[in-house]
DNA sequence: AGTTCGATCGCCT
DNA sequence: GGCGATCGAACTG
């Protein structure tokens, strides 16, 4: 028989400041229906001394899930064609937000492996993941994020944001170092 | 009501 | 390195 797959992570694993959960979350594994992947880049969105954040001017119809109880689903629809996948952090009623930038796969690959995956709209698209899972719970489902079957250590990168321009000096990218699924975006080096 | 422009990506030169 | 695709949220008037 097969061994049982552990549970989601609990609702206090995201109600913790936004940039301990964007670092934890790297090496977790994101799983959505057949397909899985591991977090290998995040960025966090804090909610208050951060202008790049969606919810840096209070809550709108897009961004109110943002303020409301932690691990929910913020998906977004960006330059019209694609999605950006974000997990919330904070108690209820503080904003803050993980942004999903890269995974690598392991479950659903057809093709190409990394490239499928390496870049925040990419993921989603790997993923299956639309508006429609707008507000989801990630400790329910159906998208869902567990512990790696087997403890791995992991090297941490930090660096810039990509693709910002307020707050872009504030180091709240981390990456797995080393990893070649990070984007590539992201792993162009910071210009001197 | 009209305009701007973005937490992207792939293709072009 | 530059640019177009393609859309709606947010901002201006």
């Amino acid at each position: 028989m097969t061994s049982d797959p552990p549970p989601p992570l609990p609702r206090s694993f995201y109600a913790r400041p936004t940039v301990e959960v964007a670092r934890d979350l790297l090496g977790k594994v994101i799983r959505h229906g057949a397909v899985s992947a591991r977090i290998v880049e995040t960025e966090a969105y804090l909610g208050t001394d951060d202008a790049a954040a969606h919810s840096a001017r209070g809550p709108t119809p897009r961004t109110s899930v943002i303020f409301g109880p932690p691990g929910r689903a913020y998906v977004y629809l960006i330059y019209g064609m694609y999605y950006c996948l974000n997990i919330v952090a904070e108690p209820a009623g503080v904003a803050g937000c993980v942004l999903i930038r890269a995974v690598e796969p392991i479950t659903g690959l057809t093709g190409d492996t990394v490239n499928a995956c390496n870049g925040p709209g990419k993921l989603t698209r790997f993923l299956g993941i639309t508006l429609e899972h707008y507000g989801v719970d990630v400790t329910r489902g159906p998208i869902t994020i567990h512990m790696p079957p087997r403890k791995e250590g992991i090297a941490i990168g930090v660096s810039p944001r990509v693709g910002i321009r307020q707050s872009a000096d504030l180091p709240l990218r981390f990456f797995v170092k080393g990893n070649r699924s990070v984007s590539r975006a992201a792993s162009r080096e910071p210009r001197r």
